[in-house]
DNA sequence: ATCCCGAGGG
DNA sequence: CCCTCTGGAT
């Protein structure tokens, strides 16, 4: 037999591997955003657009504490929900999916979140990134969310060449195994917010330098 | 100035 | 495919 090593698929796994060292923890832990239901995870997760993590759990306790359930969203007033938000940013625009995507809840699955990626996705609201943190995070199923992090990092390790992040996520679905992809996204994003940054990738200080085609001392 | 886990509309 | 929506931190 003497299968020949293929050498593309073993440093794509070695660098799951070493991003699962650097980054330890399930998708739960990883994830940085505070909820307490798939409900309470959505609406963080429409809240992040545009918006650090930090931001957004100082925000939505307050937004929770009346407003913590799908039946007791319905009784927000826009402006109420605007002025809880606000520090958010693009708050109309989000208090008014919250509310929206809280009446489909109601009245088509009974208040609660589905976990299929075409009904989320129909979601006023929720775009294709949003339903695979739900997935991946709440869920615990497969789902590879492609933010920016995610998109640039896919090209700079060699994964993609493309930019469409609807494409970047097909291929990666490609070879990723399902119970990684959502602890892979969550890596990347830390990695790249701290290593691989957009500008000034600290090509010095990457773990992952021996493997990347674009590092500075490939 | 630039970045922060985007989505919808034209 | 481009534009717009937006405040806060650095």
């Amino acid at each position: 037999m003497g299968t020949v090593p293929n050498t593309e698929s073993h440093r794509r796994r070695e660098i799951l591997n070493l991003l699962d060292r650097a980054y330890p923890g399930t998708v739960q832990e990883l994830c940085a955003l505070s909820f307490e239901t798939p409900f309470q995870l959505l609406v963080a997760t429409i809240l992040s657009a545009q918006c650090t993590d930090e931001r957004v759990n100082a925000t939505t306790p307050k937004v929770f504490e009346h407003f913590g359930t799908a039946q007791e969203m319905i009784d927000a007033t826009p402006e109420e929900l605007e002025s809880l938000i606000y520090s958010t940013g693009f708050y109309k625009n989000k208090a008014k999916n919250i509310l929206a995507m809280t009446r489909v809840l109601l009245s088509k699955y009974d208040g609660k979140v589905p976990c299929d990626m075409e009904s989320l996705t129909a979601l006023p609201g929720v775009g294709r990134k949003t339903a695979n943190v739900v997935r991946s995070v709440a869920f615990a199923q497969p789902g590879l969310p492609v933010d920016t992090h995610v998109g640039r990092l896919s090209i700079r390790l060699g994964f993609t060449k493309e930019k469409d992040p609807v494409k970047v996520e097909m291929e990666l679905l490609q070879w990723v195994p399902p119970e990684e992809t959502g602890g892979l996204s969550l890596r990347l994003i830390l990695h790249g917010r701290s290593i691989c940054l957009a500008r000034k990738p600290r090509c010095d200080a990457c773990i992952l330098v021996d493997l990347c085609p674009s590092s500075r001392f490939a």
